[in-house]
DNA sequence: TCTGGGGTCCTAGGACCC
DNA sequence: TCTGGGGTCCTAGGACCC
């Protein structure tokens, strides 16, 4: 077994040696996002059930969960069950903005803050007690027992007062243990796991509430009659990393409170994606090749300055198409160097694209994904290319246009050919699911 | 009740190079 | 000249998460 590293801190003159079990994770949920950002936006809807989503529940109030609606349930059934359901397409940009001001406020507490998706953040607080006590502005009190409780509580009412949302606070001594937690703090609450008292917490839950075990582990598991964390303690470790690989090893170690997986302060960007769905026999068109291609380069336009405007370069575009029957199947391919222009992805991608359209099946959706991500170098090998030189300024021209008026001021290329035959606004062409589209 | 979009990580075979 | 081993990249796909 390996050794247990023992990081110290050093605060002021004191210094405090910290084993893995130490640890103070705080995890943060804010309750129903989505949806809590169009009661702000528009507070006729607070106290009614409001879900946010197109074709699927994206997030409900938690009026509309009280009357049985859910996320990913499909919206006609969520009417079905709640005929007076308020639903909306929801505004990601302003969702995104709620998103750091709540990042901004856990910063203040926290020296490191991991934003994870869209609604949740890790923290690590091990070791802020003692630097509260001995700030003497502090107006906090910690407790023997060094609870963290009123550090959360302190929290929740800042995010309150500061954006007017409502977070759920878990704290444990692994990142698992603190998203359980959560769970348990459900809406509004603060769940604290006390150091030592991991099993005992863990031991209740399905197996499928840990993170990595998804329908088809459970399923598997549940086949041979584990259903509980304490049923999984009994299963041999090398049998679950036979039976699903490295993450069964993670799966044994996080159903025992043994992940010691740090909390970053932002995980790099590895790949930018955006996919679409359609209506095939609806959508006019959808399923002639320049309709498909339009679509392609539409999505690699948006994937490409959303790459530029995040200063990256790219060096692999994937292509992936579905079809009515669930056949999915995606290529990728490399490009001779890291790029950040449009044009040269849609180039790459149209090759790609035909390869996927082999099959005489309904095609229900286009999407594309820009990998290998990589800060841009000097421009090596194309020193002499005075038309990279001029594409380039042609889309920070229009990168500049659209960040002042919206993406959708501007069509360029290949995408043309989705004029009048999608809905057009000033954020772009609307795809089915606009409360998530970016 | 299999619906949606945007991500991450892992695996595995084949190509290619040394 | 033949055979082999190891590393790395590319590509395709699966599972999982929110």
């Amino acid at each position: 077994m390996r050794p247990v590293r023992r990081p110290t801190l050093a605060i002021g003159s004191v210094s405090v040696s910290v084993s893995a079990m130490d640890r103070r994770i705080l995890h943060v949920d804010i309750d129903a996002f989505l949806a809590s950002v169009e009661q702000l936006r528009d507070p006729a809807l607070f106290g009614r059930p409001v879900a946010v989503g197109t074709g699927v529940v994206a997030s409900r109030s938690y009026e509309a969960k009280a009357r049985g609606v859910h996320t990913a349930m499909p919206l006609h059934e969520a009417l079905r069950r709640c005929p007076d359901l308020v639903v909306r397409e929801g505004d990601s940009r302003l969702a995104e903005r709620y998103r750091q001001r709540v990042a901004e406020v856990i910063g203040r507490f926290s020296p490191v803050v991991e934003a994870c998706s869209l609604d949740d953040f890790y923290a690590d607080l091990t070791g802020v007690p003692l630097r509260i006590e001995q700030a003497l502005a502090s107006t906090v009190t910690v407790d023997a027992e060094r609870s963290l409780g009123p550090l959360c509580r302190q929290l929740r009412a800042a995010v309150r007062a500061e954006t007017g949302l409502s977070v759920a606070q878990g704290l444990g001594s692994t990142r698992t243990v603190a998203r359980l937690a959560t769970t348990k703090a459900k809406p509004g609450g603060i769940c604290e796991v006390p150091a030592g008292r991991e099993l005992d917490f863990l031991a209740g839950f399905p197996v499928e509430a840990l993170p990595g075990v998804g329908p088809q582990a459970s399923g598997l598991l549940h086949a041979v009659g584990v259903r509980t964390v304490r049923e999984l303690w009994a299963v041999d470790r090398e049998l679950l990393r036979r039976s699903f690989g490295a993450r069964g090893d993670e799966i044994w170690r996080r159903c025992r409170g043994l992940d010691d997986a740090p909390v970053l302060a932002s995980p790099a960007l590895r790949s930018i994606s955006r996919e679409t769905s359609f209506e095939p026999r609806a959508e006019v068109g959808s399923q002639e090749r320049p309709f498909l291609r339009a679509m392609l380069a539409y999505l690699l336009d948006r994937a490409a300055s959303e790459l530029r405007r995040l200063q990256l370069c790219a060096r692999t575009v994937q292509v992936r198409v579905g079809h009515v029957d669930g056949v999915r199947a995606e290529r990728s391919r490399a490009l001779p160097a890291a790029t950040d222009r449009t044009d040269e992805f849609v180039a790459a991608a149209g090759g790609l694209l035909e390869h996927l359209l082999g099959r005489r099946v309904l095609v229900r959706l286009v999407g594309v994904t820009l990998a290998s991500l990589v800060a841009p170098g000097p421009a090596q090998g194309r020193l002499f290319d005075d038309g990279d030189a001029a594409r380039r300024r042609l889309f920070a021209a229009v990168d500049a246009v659209r960040a002042r008026h919206g993406f959708g001021a501007l069509v360029v290329g290949g995408a043309a050919g989705l004029l009048g035959k999608l809905p057009r606004g000033p954020h772009g062409f609307r795809l089915r699911t606009p409360s998530l589209a970016k």
